[in-house]
DNA sequence: GTGTTAATGAGGCACGTGCATCATAACAAG
DNA sequence: CTTGTTATGATGCACGTGCCTCATTAACAC
């Protein structure tokens, strides 16, 4: 009779047991249904609560024979560990570093606002964040600051720096020596599975889509304006937008990306020499996160006002462009959400849990200025 | 010397110490930050342990002074109760109700798969929900359960119901004996600030903009086909639809709401008349949840490709539509995010703390076949 | 047989809070 | 003065887990 052998948690706990009993439990008074303990768990396996702890913690001195009676009782009983409890008697807290790179940015700026709003959310889970600024043009300084990171230190790093080899190996040996890292943003090749940001392919994509339709069969070019080209966001967003125009609006034709490199009288040059150069603009594609600098100079040349502009992230600027009309629609990733994405997903490293996919996955908005 | 009055603590927290103590503090080894527990609160204040629990959870027999003194020791030392520690204390755990439409409706199916789903993930906070189903057009059905409920049973409610006097009572008298009660998608009117849902004026607009941009230039009449104009949901979302079109979009006339009253005969009847009075139709608004039917009978009437069709909520049908190109966009409400949402909301609620703002507003997503 | 070692049991304290009990003090009403 | 009331202190257990120490057992080599 199993009822006997799994005994006090029969009617207690209703997993893994028969529908019958679970439903029993339902009927219960909810206050009573408690997890069951550690303590079950010794009971259940036939072992004490000492060697329960050595398999929970995977700590040596056990044998597989045990271990495995141990782990049979675990999935009978659907025990999960008590986190509140654990955490309560290490006394845990989860120290996490944002690395990011030194700000000016306005989406930046966003993302630094959103981590202190998340540790006061956090609080209750003894997270703090910290924010590190590093040079995102010196891959060597950023390996050598996440080697210094040691896990007595910091539980967690999140990492948003262009993909460099060197950065890929500090993260990859951040990891070896047990501290979660997550590249954040900017994907890291090969780390496919393991990153906190949008697909920017469909990003690009949704850029081209939505020009296209505003441009409503309008025939005619369309301006590319990046900050550089070298990196795999911007990549990737062209070549999403360059299918998507190329297949279903055979009347745009894109022109090769304009590299402002941050410079605004360089951007200055090549965004007035290429409005000179092609009387048929009918959009403008801003992929650089940083909009402001582009779209400014863009209206000072007094562009005409049907020109469909599109641009990337939310930031006050472009929430106000959007109000005012010199912009037409904003492809976004929620700072927010990126920001309590990574936290929520290094802690369940840490915690060696699963997270649930569908809240991890960070969508593509689309902002217009109805839904600012 | 008020470091000697704030003892212990001065060190351990920085919360309301001088900046140059705070300063030490993020210097000292990070596992070392503790928080102020009622112990070093008693210290502070001069009272007792006891004391200090009876002005923590509210009990009687205290007198004025020495709650005041209890509670400049709290703001002094920035202590915040630890609420798994507490939690674990009285083993308490929170059983949340979901109370919706009986289904039938995509939408809600997706809404029911995604408590589900956060179930799993609150269990790490003991966060426990039932869906309980109620019968939308009966609003006194709706008000007897809720006044079923008590305290004992159900630490809260999240209720989807349309609005009448019968279930804002309801909810009023359930807030009374101290269960949570959140309106959720459907606002009942007064409870502006506490429910968890999209500015229907702000979706139907955007629908109304997304709509007018993508005939482009065109026009023409637009059809708006609702299940029923009696709801709240659905006056604002043609309210805000309207005000769109006819402001941003002169070329463009809205027709009347057609009603289907969830009836297909009926629909198809409705449908197919307007479609053969108006030659000059442009674009479809489906303002119903449930877009399904509606669009389906479009498909079978043959409309041609270049009408452009706006819906609203993601569901397997409009995702496949967005993707076979029979449907143009589609106005979401992230249901995975609702739900979450309310039960934040719901355990911030029970727990007297206050919830993230800036997480907790639900977000008018568009969704085109670019960005699924 | 003795010593050695690995595997396990037994027990206890700690974490921060809730909650209960009993004792003590102050003070007012009778 | 007693008696009752109210405010407070003192103390201890409980919650579920981590972590530590010390004892016990069995297996094995010498």
């Amino acid at each position: 009779m199993p009822v006997c052998e799994i005994g006090l948690f029969v009617w207690v706990t209703g997993t893994q047991i028969t529908d019958k009993l679970a439903e029993m439990n339902r009927m219960t008074d909810q206050k009573t249904m408690l997890r069951p303990t550690t303590k079950d768990l010794a009971k259940s396996a036939g072992v004490s609560r000492a060697t329960v702890d050595r398999v929970l913690n995977g700590r040596i001195g056990v044998r597989q024979e045990t271990v495995d009676r141990v782990n049979k009782a675990i999935a009978e009983l659907g025990f999960v560990r008590n986190l509140q409890a654990a955490n309560l008697a290490r006394s845990q807290s989860y120290r996490f570093v944002f690395a990011l790179p030194r700000s000016g940015d306005q989406f930046l700026d966003q993302i630094v606002r959103r981590i202190q709003e998340a540790e006061t959310l956090f609080s209750a889970d003894h997270v703090w964040c910290d924010v590190h600024h590093i040079d995102e043009n010196d891959p060597h300084s950023i390996s050598a600051y996440l080697s210094s990171l040691s896990k007595s230190d910091v539980a967690g790093v999140a990492i948003m720096s262009p993909e460099s080899p060197q950065v890929r190996d500090a993260i990859m040996r951040l990891q070896e020596r047990g501290v979660a890292a997550l590249p954040l943003i900017s994907n890291q090749t090969m780390m496919d599975a393991d990153w906190v940001g949008i697909d920017n392919r469909a990003a690009g994509a949704t850029a081209g889509l939505l020009l296209g339709q505003f441009a409503g069969g309008r025939r005619g070019t369309v301006m590319v304006i990046a900050e550089s080209m070298q990196s795999r966001d911007s990549l990737e967003r062209r070549l999403g937008f360059d299918q998507e125009i190329c297949e279903n609006f055979p009347g745009l034709h894109a022109l090769p990306s304009l590299e402002t490199y941050g410079n605004p009288d360089r951007a200055r040059a090549i965004i007035g020499a290429s409005l000179n150069a092609h009387a048929d603009i009918v959009g403008i594609y801003v992929m650089a996160s940083e909009a402001r600098k582009p779209l400014s100079i863009v209206a000072e040349m007094d562009v005409p006002r049907d020109i469909i502009r599109i641009a990337h992230e939310r930031t006050p600027f472009t929430e106000q462009a959007l109000r005012d009309r010199t912009l037409d629609g904003v492809i976004a990733q929620d700072a927010g959400h990126l920001v309590r994405s990574a936290i929520r997903r290094l802690k369940g490293i840490v915690d060696r849990r699963k997270t649930l996919g569908s809240q991890e996955q960070i969508r593509i908005e689309i902002l217009l200025r109805t839904n600012i």
